[in-house]
DNA sequence: TGGTAATAGTTGAAAATGTAACTAACAACC
DNA sequence: GGTTGTTAGTTACATTTTCAACTATTACCA
């Protein structure tokens, strides 16, 4: 099993890309999944009506780049351990308001502290330059 | 929707590495898909072929970092459609080794020339310098 | 030698995801 | 005011992935 075409695989940014990806979150999914029974999609919509406190679907969808299909099953999962609640614009009712019990809240608050955690752990094998660079790089090529 | 927490998700580091790696491969992702009706568990697999020419399944199992189920129900498809063979091993009948097909490596070649042009787009997005830190600090995340 | 453990790989059922079609509410235009 | 078009969100079905159990073969060791 010796190398024999020149081109790198590791060098072709998707696979790097989600191979660190894979990697790295691998820790913290043991977290929200052991201790929440959740799934990535879910802690992704927590995460995003905890920091931004009151959003529809739609403003979610967006933001965190995600289906719609995706988000309203999060969203049903989340509703359904009453970590969210939703209510309905009073003059569009096409949109939903969704924001965090207290006990979402709660959730959040538990897993943000794993999340940062877990992050330290990850910095540690890179240098502060490369933080750097990384996290800009990592925010360019997140733009479609 | 105004920002409440002071927790940036975009500083999160499994976030930000899943949202890029999504992002960048998604342009990819239809080349494989609408010209061979590829899956992402398969090009992976055909590239290790390609580059390895000779692997059996749990090498590419630790290359890859794929789970066996994924990688054997990939090394199925590619066989169905004549881009692998596979040879037991006379010594060990518990091994498979699994080699290209002249079609697959033609197809290799072919999906070669479309990620190397996709990550030149992708490499336009950032500096000389960002990429060679960016690649460092990929390879560095992906120790797992 | 025989019995237990380990390894490579496959399979089936359950869970998750993707795609497209759907409902409900509103907008816009005649 | 009624028809047509849009938008937010859900649902149904097909495709993938995951998890656990399985087969077949080899290794270990008393």
């Amino acid at each position: 099993m010796t190398q024999k075409d020149d081109f790198d695989l590791r060098e072709f940014l998707p696979y790097l890309l989600n191979q660190a990806a894979e990697i790295s979150s691998q820790s913290f999914q043991r977290i929200y999944k052991e201790r929440y029974g959740m799934l990535r999609t879910e802690w992704r919509v927590l995460f995003h009506l905890a920091i931004y406190e009151r959003m529809t679907a739609k403003d979610i969808c967006e933001k965190a780049i995600m289906h719609k299909t995706k988000v309203s099953r999060a969203v049903q999962r989340l509703e359904q351990r009453r970590y969210l609640q939703r209510k309905p614009d009073e003059k569009d009712r096409r949109h939903e308001w969704l924001t965090l019990t207290t006990q979402g809240r709660a959730v959040y608050e538990d897993l943000r502290a794993h999340a940062q955690q877990h992050d330290q752990v990850l910095m540690q094998k890179l240098s502060t330059e490369e933080i750097t660079v990384l996290r800009r790089a990592l925010n360019a090529l997140s733009q479609p």
